[in-house]
DNA sequence: GTCTATACGGAGATAGAC
DNA sequence: GTCTATCTCCGTATAGAC
């Protein structure tokens, strides 16, 4: 641990408060300055790092997805050779992320309640000249190609028909979060399984 | 068919052009301006209407909430009494929606490509104070209750259980259009068989 | 590299006539 | 009910000093 003098970089604490606010509020609904006042940086500084809003997003987007893919990276390594457990194993990173090595502000806390990032920035994100436009497509194709292969070397006799049906686990576990946000105040919401379920799945397709 | 002349009232073409545009490029990315401009009225025919630009979000979604629900009923009812595939009416629903009875923008075809517009909205609007909120929490509560209920009538041992995953599949099947949306280019997507994959989640939990 | 101060455009909203 | 014209403020971005 430094001394609190050195202060981290004003990059990443920038990075760090576009994480917040992008992912919590919404880009487009997230002016610059609420990222400037979260990360106690003047505007000019913001615009010494990046091109200007676009690039901040994309730069955000960047780091979302290298610390995801990571997270993915160590679940799957901590599974060893058990085909079964690798197949699975986007649940476990699911349930590690985002660890938050960096910034570590406690209101990540109900950050899984925002669901996917990447599926949220691209509603918001019009077409593929966004600078940002890259790292959605990059989510998507990892999950894609990762659980096809998974799929395969757990013997699928169907691999994207078996990678289809974890996806849509993925993706259902993550609305699933938001739905329980919302619906906060009636009875508790029903935890939702997605890893045994996915197992199951698995199951299904090597029997 | 009434004649060119007799105009669809100006409430009418601002939901219509509100529709197009917070759900294509979101709802803060979209600026007052725009939807006036499509909807060919003046600015001070908007606030005559509606409260502000709040007020018409919230218009939008109770507008696209009434006609979910209602696109849901007309399923339902030519399921007649087959407790399974009233089970799994919410795919059929979602295979006609939405059937643009009243605006008819040819540009429509792509709207299934950007999700479910409640979830999508729930990340752009901040809290339970936006008039909105109330619409947001009308579809999860009616994709919840009536999943649990539809589960219960096909005799599932676990209604909540199975409703949990008729609606991970309700939400991974819009997610998966989204996906396919951004992966346009490289080789085409795998459909993802939702009602078929339901009908075997019924299936398992009434067995 | 980082700051203060400011320019500029666009977005939400209103006034008042027809 | 609908229009034209306008007002204000906020959000993005830059200029220039330290």
């Amino acid at each position: 641990m430094t001394a609190p003098s050195a202060r981290t970089p004003a990059r990443e604490r920038l990075l760090d408060a576009a994480t917040d606010l992008f992912h919590s509020r919404g880009i487009a609904a997230t002016g610059v300055d609420a990222v400037l006042r979260r990360a106690e940086v003047a505007p000019a500084t913001l615009y010494a790092h990046f091109s200007g809003k676009d690039g901040l997003v994309a730069a955000y987007l960047e780091r979302r997805f290298a610390r995801w893919r990571e997270a993915w990276d160590e679940a799957l390594a901590a599974c060893g050779d058990d085909v079964l457990a690798r197949a699975v194993s986007v649940f476990d990173a699911l349930a590690t992320f985002p660890s938050n090595p960096g910034g570590g502000d406690p209101s990540a806390g109900d950050d899984a309640r925002r669901g996917c990032a990447f599926l949220a920035a691209a509603v918001e994100i019009p077409g593929p000249e966004h600078p940002a436009h890259p790292w959605l497509l990059a989510d998507s194709a990892l999950l894609r190609d990762r659980l096809r292969q998974l799929a395969s070397e757990a013997g699928a006799h169907d691999p994207d028909a078996l990678a289809g049906e974890l996806l849509a686990l993925y993706d259902g576990a993550l609305a699933a979060r938001v739905r329980a946000g919302l619906l906060t105040g009636d009875a508790r919401p029903v935890p939702f399984p997605a890893r045994d379920l996915a197992l199951a799945a698995v199951a299904r397709h090597t029997a």
